[in-house]
DNA sequence: AATATTAAAGATAATTTTATCCTTAATTTT
DNA sequence: AAAATTAAGGATAAAATTATCTTTAATATT
């Protein structure tokens, strides 16, 4: 559904939501790792999360530092990572891919796909990073090659 | 949501369903015009959709030649063109690109997308192409430039 | 202050997607 | 049969996405 950079960058904010703290930052080789992505390009990700325009999640250059997310950030909507990877045009467009697609001037897809589109939205602006990563599901593909 | 070529592709089944017949073809020429697609990209995705895995389309060369669409392929679900592009997986896959989510091992939004995936399945697979080339919406970009 | 550790930034490369063009093949009409 | 019309196929190009690498900057520890 969405581009492999914000599939990566949803799955780093709730690794880095699940284990940072105020004194407890993750580096880029543990997210990396604990989401099974190529660390460079995970850096490139977590750059973009942590801009000025975005700051999804912060982060301190230095030993013992690392990334981590705020207390207010947490409570905001997952929507705000699709956001801040230029993703959310996934599930805001119309399926034919029409510009100024709506009820007024509707495509031949939109009456089908309205109420789904909506549920979407929802799903990710209704859910916080919090809620979602208290869960403790998986965030890592599952390694085959070691099950006996 | 898709890629644009499925977008294309799609507009573009739906624009030979209403505009074809045993008897009367029609062209990439004006298929290109009635969708807003430039026409060489569009004659691509055409041939994909008409090659001999998919045949969700049909065509036949020479004068008077062109696409149509035969009645079988008109009472299939739309799904049958997303997967000949190859692009089914944008709304089977797991949102955070895990491979082997499921009930049994799923991700930290397994639950939260599980139902919204099955009425995005359901919304390609259970209309047929037919049911979506009745409403005549639009297929075409609105064209603001000649508003008055 | 010096050193070690960590992210930031920028350059580069590989791959995929989107788009175009030209030649060939098939079919119909004359 | 010849000519005209249409899609098929293959080669190429441009742009975007995915991925990597190297140098620089910031911070903490000693």
């Amino acid at each position: 559904m969405f581009s492999k950079s914000t599939e990566y960058a949803l799955r780093a904010t709730i690794f880095i939501a699940r284990n940072s703290s105020a004194d407890t930052k993750v580096s880029i080789q543990s997210i990396a790792e604990g989401i099974g992505a190529p660390k460079p390009f995970i850096a490139k990700i977590l750059q973009q999360l942590s801009n000025k325009q975005n700051q999804v999640i912060s982060s301190t250059p230095g030993p013992s530092g690392g990334f981590f997310i705020t207390k207010e950030k947490r409570s905001k909507p997952i929507y705000i990572v699709i956001e801040a990877m230029g993703d959310s045009t996934i599930i805001e467009n119309c399926v034919l891919g029409l510009p100024n697609c709506s009820d007024a001037a509707p495509c031949s897809m939109h009456k089908v796909y309205k109420n789904i589109r909506k549920d979407l939205l929802s799903m990710f602006k209704d859910r916080t990073i919090d809620e979602i990563a208290k869960s403790k599901d998986r965030l890592i593909p599952t390694d085959f090659s070691c099950k006996e």
